[in-house]
DNA sequence: TCTGGGGTCCTAGGACCC
DNA sequence: TCTGGGGTCCTAGGACCC
């Protein structure tokens, strides 16, 4: 038995602990170039903004409902999550974060009413974090995040589902026909599995709701859409396919990729964004212990943009596998060089590191004829260096002290464009924020 | 003017091997 | 009729998740 506790419209709720203002309005959250909304409350949802609807698209709303759009602040919303998850914690013996937002509890061995026990959990992070949350419980993982949904929808939109299912929803505590009946008034496509390309083949299928799918042969579904959706209709029927992970694995490819506020045209600017990006993947490197082998930077121009269109990557072995930025960053700027091509208004770049591996693991093998600096031994800042890089950084804030290969620039970065207010009233500096920042 | 930023897993097909 | 039969490794692409 398994539960799912959701923070309801995160990012929105996050803000909102601390503008109770905002509580009755309609409110987005705004990606990081304030380009896209990637939160909603359920007064914007109502109003019909779509997930990842487009800032200019939608910005009409502030005039005419009275929507407040808001920058996105992901310090806050990782402190609020931590402080989330270990009291969800409490819910069960084993605990699974698995997103921003979500956390799977095993509810192995818990006695007692479980729902009773979700509504208390509920209203405790409610209470002592101010985050509303929902709670589903299910036999397997797909069931629990199902139970979850029928709780949400419950509550936003009353009328589908019956009430006493708002907020706190067990399909394990349902009667075979009460489970039919819900299953039923639910599509296929909330299922947990199923995207948009496999929810429009099942409904050619007939496969309309998650009753339909449940009743499904997952051998069958097996041979037309492969391993991933037989465990998906076994779950749905009750059988446990996929385990609690209790231990986050380490990354197996760490990426930093933005897109740009506008369009860049020369090669200067990327220089120095791609250094930053090299910059930061490595520190998320170095946080999990790990060494990469492989360095991938990518360029390209707006798809949603007229124009010549061009998007290209390239991939650099390195000679050892390293967590050194200095080697990270010359790598990365070295394939942008070799992909650059100027006549192009660029719009998006990124580094991925790949080929990861364990720290203690330091012997690589030596790719012949790449014999340029940046492969020899003496090319490496000590490993002491980059441990009081990062100590400086995470103490005093992100960018206190970078390479100066980084690029001198005062002026604003071109990926991170976002304005310090959107509507007005609303927005303030993160630093305001009354949240430790420990 | 203006369209996010991460990740994972699976599969098919090609290269190569004996 | 039938064009060997397995293996492994790598990569690209598709699908999904939040």
């Amino acid at each position: 038995m398994y539960a799912l506790i959701d923070g309801n419209n995160f990012y929105v709720s996050c803000e909102r602990i601390f503008r109770p203002s905002l509580n009755a309005c309609p409110v987005v959250v705004l990606s990081n170039n304030d380009g896209c909304a990637i939160a909603r409350s359920n007064e914007a949802k109502a109003l019909g903004v779509a997930m990842g609807a487009p800032w200019f698209k939608i910005q009409h709303l502030q005039e005419s409902a009275g929507l407040v759009a808001l920058s996105a602040n992901f310090t806050l919303y990782g402190d609020i999550s931590q402080r989330m998850m270990t009291i969800a914690a409490g819910l069960g013996p084993q605990q699974e974060v698995y997103s921003i937002d979500e956390s799977f509890v095993s509810l192995t061995g818990v006695r007692g009413d479980l729902i009773k026990r979700a509504q208390t959990m509920r209203s405790r992070i409610l209470q002592w974090i101010g985050i509303p949350t929902c709670i589903g419980m299910g036999e397997t993982k797909t069931l629990a995040k199902l139970a979850n949904h029928i709780a949400k929808t419950a509550e936003r939109k009353p009328g589908l589902y019956p009430t006493e299912l708002a907020q706190v929803c067990s399909l394990s505590h349902l009667s075979a026909e009460r489970l039919k009946e819900v299953l039923q008034r639910t599509d296929v496509a909330e299922v947990w599995g199923v995207g948009r390309r496999i929810n429009a083949q099942l409904k050619d299928m007939g496969i309309e709701t998650a009753w339909d799918l449940r009743a499904s042969s997952a051998s069958a579904l097996r041979a037309r859409f492969g391993v991933v959706m037989e465990r998906t209709v076994k779950e749905l029927q009750g059988v446990a396919c996929i385990d609690l992970e209790e231990w986050p694995a380490n990354k197996k490819e760490i990426a930093c990729t933005r897109s740009f506020g506008q369009a860049v045209v020369s090669l200067e600017p990327l220089i120095e964004a791609v250094s930053e990006f090299a910059s930061r993947a490595a520190e998320k490197l170095r946080r999990q212990r790990s060494l990469s082998g492989q360095v991938l930077v990518f360029i390209r121009t707006s798809p949603f943009r007229a124009g010549p269109q061009y998007s290209q990557s390239i991939t650099l072995p390195l000679l050892r596998p390293t967590a050194d930025t200095a080697t990270l960053v010359q790598a990365a700027v070295m394939g942008l060089q070799l992909i650059y091509q100027g006549g192009f208004a660029f719009a998006k770049a990124g580094v991925m590191l790949l080929d990861l591996r364990d720290e203690g693991f330091e012997q690589g093998e030596l790719p012949l004829g790449l014999e340029t600096s940046l492969y020899t031994r003496e090319n490496q800042t000590p490993k002491a260096l980059m441990q009081a890089l990062d100590q400086i950084n995470q103490r005093y804030g992100r960018g206190t002290l970078a390479l100066a290969s980084s690029g001198s620039s005062t002026k604003k970065k071109i990926w991170s464009m976002r304005q310090e207010r959107l509507t007005p009233r609303y927005t303030t500096a993160w630093a305001d924020m009354p949240v430790a920042r420990a």
